[in-house]
DNA sequence: TCTTGACCTTGATCTGGATCAAGCGAGCCC
DNA sequence: GGGCTCGCTTGATCCAGATCAAGGTCAAGA
């Protein structure tokens, strides 16, 4: 637990013109060409809604970067963020034409876009892509049962340090900083989008924030910059098993 | 609305002697005789585990008639469902030694198997294989995300309405009766199975049933069978949109 | 027939997080 | 500079669902 092994995934894959790693890591030749001819990048600010769940919906696109979140709303307006991309993230449904959630940009966000039809096409010609779609498929799935556990049995607290270990696992940008391993980073996202993405109201989420302060398990520079002194005493405010889990 | 179109699951495939539609349906000659040849069957009864997270899982599987769940142990104790196999589903996930979750049996079950490792060097030869698997963890991603939703948001009242909907919608031997279109079934959970599925604690479920009982969306025979005189009614409770959703 | 134990229901009470409400600080526009 | 608005914090109060506790039902087995 001490050298904690992490694994930062790398949105840009030096190697491929389409910097777009997640999809064409293994591409070559001729399937370069044909995600070239197919592909455009779009950019968004910050809050721009991306789709409503039931657009029609004529791209896939990979994250390139920033933060951008998959959300449902009930009528009533209580709302759950389903989805949270990073960068190297896949947005979008092959064969499925229209959304299924809300698509927001969280930070300002640029996407590597494919138009759907012709990326379809190379799907079903290209084994190893849609091997790779399968399996990033599979660890979404994974995530999302995680998240499940965090929602339907996690404290207030636990869901706060949770979202945070999460955060630093996956966020490629933050630094390791020498003395004592601390960590530091901005959050992507507003009390609110932390409030949906936990199955919490904002106040809490305030609440929680302040009291994991207090107990200097984290420390807060403004409003979004965060510093972990000690990674293991975040872990131990996760609720999750403390031997690192899957072996 | 009123005449509701319910996809019914097919766990049987009458041409495919694996009996497993979910992965064979348009497998044919030599791939047929692949699969033929590292499958065997296997049978659970209520409640016995069938791989404790972390254990070695040398198959992967097919539920041919029982109900299976994936489930998530905290240290302390606290459970929560993230998964919940019905005939035709698919267990296990190729690439992965080791099991995430522990898979138990709620009802008595049987599993249709095939060795994992020529399991995967089918899937690597056969596209369509991969391609319906593709498909398959697609439809279950879907499925986490709206059970974010309802574990995050949703009320006990909703949640029970809506657990209640989902057994009916995915279960294929629910008979739907004439007069009225009144739906009739018996759960294949007990209390404490729905608590961990819906995040609650079985006392909480045992009273929403009650209180859904006296207020006429349902009505219980038994502590098990439970009959659904109007499939609106208990839709209206859902928290849901009326309109049914996807279109 | 009686006992046992697994499941389920119901009642009384407690509490974590929601809700309602006020105020703060920092950018931004006039 | 003054006034806004947006994002956030903090306080007071409330309530849905948890917890603690008791009892009911039913099937299996002695």
């Amino acid at each position: 637990m001490a050298q904690r092994q992490m694994a930062f995934p790398q949105a840009d894959c030096s190697e491929c013109p389409i910097r777009y790693r997640a999809v064409c890591a293994h591409c070559e030749g001729d399937e370069l060409n044909q995600l070239e001819a197919i592909k455009y990048y779009r950019n968004y600010a910050a809050g721009q809604t991306i789709v409503w769940a039931g657009d029609r919906m004529d791209f896939v696109a990979s994250v390139v970067h920033g933060v951008a979140a998959l959300t449902q709303t009930m009528e009533d307006g209580r709302r759950q963020m389903v989805g949270l991309l990073l960068p190297s993230d896949f947005l979008g449904r092959p064969n499925r034409e229209h959304a299924t959630f809300d698509v927001t940009a969280t930070t300002d966000l640029q996407l590597c876009c494919f138009r759907r039809q012709p990326f379809q096409d190379l799907l079903s010609n290209t084994h190893h892509v849609s091997k790779r779609l399968l399996e990033m498929t599979l660890d979404e799935l994974d995530a999302a049962r995680e998240w499940m556990l965090l929602l339907g049995r996690k404290t207030a607290r636990e869901k706060i340090a949770s979202f945070l270990s999460i955060i630093v696992r996956r966020d490629a940008t933050i630094q390791q900083f020498a003395k004592g391993g601390a960590l530091a980073f901005d959050l992507p996202l507003t009390r609110e989008a932390m409030a949906d993405y936990l199955g919490l109201t904002l106040e809490t989420v305030s609440r929680q924030m302040s009291s994991l302060k207090k107990d200097g398990v984290i420390r807060l520079e403004g409003k979004r910059h965060i510093v972990i002194p000690d990674f293991d005493a975040l872990m131990h405010e996760t609720g999750d098993d403390s031997d690192g889990g899957v072996y």
